[in-house]
DNA sequence: GGTATCACG
DNA sequence: ACGTACGTGATACCC
């Protein structure tokens, strides 16, 4: 594949936020290329589109180049994408586990090189060369001779073409999206922070003199004493790992209606929970040279093919509440900018319409009905019409459950209603929706013979769990088999509509700016004079992605922060 | 480092 | 009889 192989390692400070690379500095360090000069004589190689690159999650790499003028092009195959591709399911997909699946091969670790681990660990610049050398070395050497290995494997899978033109191409949107990064009114953080400690420290008081003592509410641990040996209060369940009493939301509202100091643990957690993980984890994270946050977007961590966000994350930003969405208004665009919001509307019950040709569903969709109204109106057996809020309501959260493979269990605990009720939904459900049943049969049916899940555009999962004697492990596969197919294909449709919508804003020479994706969302920051323009260019790449049997259909909003353009 | 909890789709 | 809806990441506590 390669005429020639160089080998490229650099040290990265890890600690700084936004990698900086350096020169290795220990006492007694040998003389060094200057960064300036080595980065001249690589820039041409690296940018020549004609000389094929092969990384090991070449995102990161590409990353630091770009920040030191170099911008990377020519790169055809990243062996961290092809082992999640052949199974996604892994825990790491990182150079040594890599090299030991698939080449039996045990790789120098970084912990050989600094004897410590972890946070005690030494940065790469303190690492003596004569010890780097080889180290980097076998980095290069290693993932070259991967990416044969891994190549094959993909051909023999059926990855290929979901590899080169999805998984691929995407890095590049992803690598976009970090570096620019998004604005976070800094100011709009700090007034929450010190709103919520006034709130969290009245709170506190209260629920020290019901107690009667002061605890750290924040600990389940001393927090179950108080409440079900001090107080008396009615055991609801045990946690999951059974190590003590449940205190979790379900089990202090159930207290909360005989005793106000569950009600205040409510509020204590809520408002703590928008103080750390929010308003002030996110200042912090606003990086000095920018001004702005730069999440990492994770393209092999889930085992759906959906993405992952971190450090932080800005998948789960809240907005279901008014106080979280307070967090969301302060992700801002750039001055004179707006925030575009661009919705996929129901895109996993259309990608369950398109796979099991159910008439209603498909109907409902063609007609763009409103779907939870539709199911409510088949379920509850009423017209449309009469069908109220809260019957409106169930329907969601059975729309949802059939997604999941819910039980008559699951939904009876959800909707809050006896199992009996809840079996006689589901019945009267898949009474109804017949295309869907015979889906949820087959695609089971075809889990167990192949032992994997396969989405549309061909990603795979394996399952071998579903052939298990086991009975939980089993129906717990089984549902697996259901969801994965839906999510997955969901995942697989906006990240190619993602690569499309990028690369009709470069074309056409646009400022608008994808700054994040959230499984079934992308948020642009537009300038005003290319409103209109993205608007309907990102709206007809969305729904266009592919040709399904239902229409995939995208709202598009507006606003001066987040929480606006929603 | 494991556990419990809670934020999102 | 038995556990029970899919997929994530961050925080705090506690051993």
């Amino acid at each position: 594949m390669l005429a020639q192989i160089v080998g490229i390692s650099f040290s990265v400070q890890q600690d700084e936020a936004f990698y900086i690379p350096c020169t290795h500095r220990y006492l007694g360090v040998p003389s060094q290329i200057e960064l300036a000069k080595a980065l001249a004589l690589l820039k041409p190689v690296l940018e020549d589109p004609a000389l094929p690159k092969v990384g090991q999650n070449i995102k990161y790499d590409w990353i630091v180049f770009e920040r030191h003028g170099i911008k990377l092009n020519g790169i055809v195959f990243d062996t961290m994408l092809a082992s999640y591709l052949i199974n996604p399911s892994k825990r790491a997909h990182n150079l040594d586990q890599i090299a030991l699946d698939f080449l039996d091969h045990k790789t120098i670790t970084y912990e050989d090189l600094t004897g410590k681990k972890g946070k005690n660990a030494a940065t790469f610049d303190t690492v003596p060369i004569e010890k780097a050398t080889p180290y980097a070395c076998e980095d290069a050497d290693i993932t070259l001779m991967a990416c044969q290995i891994l190549n094959e494997k993909l051909e023999t899978l059926g990855l290929s073409k979901l590899f080169r033109e999805v998984e691929m191409p995407l890095v590049s949107v992803l690598k976009g999206m970090e570096m620019n990064g998004v604005t976070v009114d800094k100011n709009k953080l700090h007034e929450l922070s010190t709103t919520f400690d006034h709130q969290l420290k009245t709170i506190e008081q209260t629920i020290y003199e019901l107690a009667d003592e002061s605890f750290n509410i924040n600990s389940t641990q001393q927090l179950g004493k108080i409440l079900f040996e001090k107080l008396g209060l009615p055991v609801q369940k045990k946690t999951k790992k059974k190590t003590g009493y449940s205190t979790d939301v379900e089990v202090l509202t159930t207290l909360a209606e005989l005793h106000e100091l569950p009600k205040l643990v409510l509020r204590n957690r809520t408002l703590s929970k928008l103080k750390s993980t929010y308003a002030d984890a996110l200042m912090e994270l606003i990086h000095p040279e920018t001004g702005r946050i730069h999440t990492s977007f994770n393209q092999t961590v889930t085992a759906t093919g959906r993405l992952s966000s971190s450090d932080p994350n800005l998948q789960n930003i809240p907005i279901r509440t008014e106080e979280g969405k307070e967090i969301r208004k302060a992700f801002v665009p750039r001055p004179g900018w707006q925030m575009l919001s661009a919705d996929y509307s129901q895109i996993e019950l259309r990608i369950l319409a398109h796979y099991s040709e159910d008439k209603i569903l498909s109907k409902a969709f063609e007609e763009e009905e409103d779907i939870h109204t539709r199911t409510a109106s088949e379920v509850f057996q009423v017209f449309p019409s009469f069908i109220t809020e809260d019957l409106r309501r169930q329907a969601k959260i059975i729309n949802f459950g059939i997604i999941y493979g819910m039980s008559p269990f699951g939904l009876a605990k959800s909707l809050n209603i006896s199992q009996k009720m809840a079996k006689a939904y589901i019945d009267n459900y898949f009474g109804r929706y017949k295309g869907v049943k015979t889906f949820i049969e087959r695609i089971i049916e075809e889990t167990k013979q192949s032992g994997q899940s396969t989405t549309l555009l061909g990603r795979i999962r394996l399952l071998p769990e579903i052939n298990s004697k086991n009975v939980n492990e089993r129906k717990f596969a089984e549902r697996t088999a259901i969801n994965t197919p839906i999510q997955g294909t969901a995942a697989d449709l906006i990240k190619v509509a993602m690569i499309q919508v990028e690369n009709a804003l470069k074309s056409q020479n646009m400022k608008t700016a994808m700054l994040l994706s959230v499984h079934d969302e992308m948020v642009f920051e537009v300038p005003p004079e290319e409103i209109d323009a993205a608007t309907a260019l990102i709206k007809d790449k969305m729904e266009t992605v592919w040709d399904l049997n239902v229409p995939l259909k995208v709202n598009i909003e507006i606003g001066d922060n987040w929480a606006a353009a929603h």
